[in-house]
DNA sequence: TTCTATCTTTGTATTCATTACATTTTAATT
DNA sequence: AATTAAAATGTAATGAATACAAAGATAGAA
């Protein structure tokens, strides 16, 4: 249950120093695959990290996407969300509770990108919609 | 090109009351296909509205959306867009410019919502991203 | 037409995610 | 230990979106 020691791999194979703070992120991504947002890895970090710095986790969020070891999702419209399984897999987004859900096994002709002479494509995303069965009342 | 008739003919269809400010709005949008933020609708009408409240452009985008006459989309981690074409189509955002395309003629497979018994799925929203031709320099 | 009720618009104030930036702390090297 | 670079921290600022109360417009009934 406890990946430090995979976290460390994790974030040298990126090429990121893997600090206190940055090892204490990954960890929780690892470990909470609901596709948090800051607020929550934040949050939920500060009482183990009492002098933990929001702006930490927004730099190290950063880093983490910039140097492919996280993928930011935009599909909440109220707050970004982290994503640490970057391979090719589709969400959905609940209107009524606002999580977030993974959708794997979908055809992989879907994540091909589309070629087109007007745009250099590298990424896509795919997001459903809708209302999920908790919310639905069963 | 004026296509205020189009306007209140297409807002009775979705049961919107044409307002002046209702109006103007379809109408910027019919006539934009840029994927416009409510500032961008908001500071191209002010100069022919000028009592015109970025309220009621938000108001006036939310009774759309609800009511089914326009897109909202979410791909810019900016902004809220809004496109007034609801048919199946994808994106492509620039990460470099932030200008919004749209894609035709993908498979109508890739808008088929998968069947899953956890979810009540009802839209489906696939954006591509890269850098455009302009921002690559030719 | 006038009255009334409802719908729409407006403007201000607030919330809150995100960014900017300067300072402090930590880590690595000589 | 001293030096330097990298990382973390805290505060302030920005700006999109929302809340809300007041003003204005519209439609139907009397």
């Amino acid at each position: 249950m406890l990946t430090t020691l995979e976290s460390h791999k994790y974030l040298r194979q990126h090429s990121i120093k893997p600090s206190v703070q940055r090892t204490a992120v990954m960890d929780y991504l690892m470990n909470n695959r609901t596709h948090p947002t800051i607020d929550e890895i934040y949050l939920a970090l500060c009482p183990n990290m009492p002098t933990l710095s929001k702006t930490t986790v927004y730099n190290t969020l950063d880093i983490f996407v910039e140097r492919g070891a996280v993928r930011a999702l935009v599909i909440d419209e109220k707050n970004a969300r982290y994503d640490i399984d970057v391979s090719a897999h589709a969400h959905f987004i609940c209107r009524s509770c606002g999580k977030v859900h993974d959708i794997f096994n979908l055809k992989s002709e879907l994540f091909e990108f589309p070629k087109l002479s007007r745009f250099s494509i590298n990424a896509v995303e795919i997001s459903y919609s809708g209302i999920c069965d908790k919310c639905k009342g069963n």
